[in-house]
DNA sequence: AAAAACTGTATCCTATAGGAAACAGAGTTT
DNA sequence: AAACTCTGTTTCCTATAGGATACAGTTTTT
């Protein structure tokens, strides 16, 4: 080994908060059964920053981080939450039938169930839709994120962009984009019932 | 203004890959009313820092980001989304009753509902739980993400890790973190019918 | 309408991210 | 056992991330 005679320069020990996100990543690649060399060419990265990264040597770009965990599989939204914060881990929450938390608007009677758990990242509840005509509709209903519903009973209509009325009646399912603007009508005599998980 | 001799060193339209990361954030924090110097405040970093960033004028690390998200209350996950993929933007997916696709296992029937759009995020599903006797559990189902489920029809009961046995009936819900071993059996004569949506 | 207080952008500079290559250790092969 | 071939780590270097500051444009105050 050659002699060192310069000024030992450190950066040891960045961790601070980031935390365990070097563990994350190492952990990802050995559940792959990659070795750094591997799991770089997949990512687009070199093995030594793979290695600083994975030791928590260095601060990484997001857009490098956001590479591996392509090429990994992983889990991302986990990496976002710093030291302390765990989610609902280890967590459950149960809503006998009709227990949820009533919120109504002009057009809807919700139920929201499961809202112990408030850090919970998917959001359900039930509908009762009011009997109406269907020129009682106003404007869409637009926000991000993506949803499914099922019809519990009752027959509706679903109404979006870019397709044509939609009629739905009890066991049917649905799933599409919140973004691209939508809405339901109850077409049957009596209320429709559905249930409702929003993500985001 | 002074004459500059050196070489024009040019770094304009990073953007590459990376995409609308910038403009998602400029979008958040314009939601919140807030300007460059408020929220570079709130997450810690300097305006000069966050005006390139949002101009995407730079390739910031993913501690910054993470500060930045958690500052604005952004939805992470969008922002792992390269160019080509997007989601299910604008698009949607029904499932008429009983017209999911089968997929079964020794211990369920499952029907997975609107499996068309292959890049939702959520999983949603019916699953018929055959009757059966509690002594035939033999392990915990763990798997990392949150699940949300809702009884449709029969009697069965949740057992989880850190809880005693939950009873269950038709219309109730649960909403769990599914990396905590869990499963259920059905405790009434007939099979039981529960709607699954599993996140990640 | 000048002065002041904002806004977001552009420039300058230093610490460092990340690639290339050297290094070190553990098996393998000849 | 020496020569190879793997593994992951460390060193070296250049491009650049991000803070401080200067700048420029707009709105508010005096």
């Amino acid at each position: 080994m050659r002699e060192d005679t310069r000024k030992k320069i450190t950066t040891p020990e960045i961790a601070d908060d980031g935390a365990a996100l070097g563990q994350s990543i190492r952990e990802a690649r050995q559940a792959k059964g990659w070795t750094l060399e591997e799991a770089g060419r997949a990512a687009g990265i070199g093995r030594s920053t793979l290695s600083k990264i994975e030791n928590n040597l260095t601060r990484p770009s997001f857009d490098i981080i956001r590479r591996l965990t392509q090429a990994l599989d992983m889990h991302t939204p986990n990496l976002f939450l710093q030291s302390g914060q765990s989610g609902i881990s280890g967590r459950r929450d149960y809503t006998p039938k009709g227990r949820g938390e009533p919120k109504d608007t002009p057009t809807y009677l919700h139920e929201l169930l499961c809202t112990d758990l408030t850090s919970k990242r998917m959001l359900p509840y039930i509908s009762e839709i009011k009997a109406r005509d269907i020129s009682e509709f106003e404007t869409w209903i637009r926000h991000s994120g993506e949803e499914f519903m099922y019809v519990l009973s009752g027959e509706l209509t679903f109404i979006s962009e870019h397709y044509r009325p939609l009629p739905m009646k009890a066991g049917d399912s649905l799933y599409y984009d919140s973004s691209m603007g939508h809405g339901c009508i109850s077409t049957s005599a009596e209320n429709a019932r559905v249930l409702w998980v929003s993500l985001e």
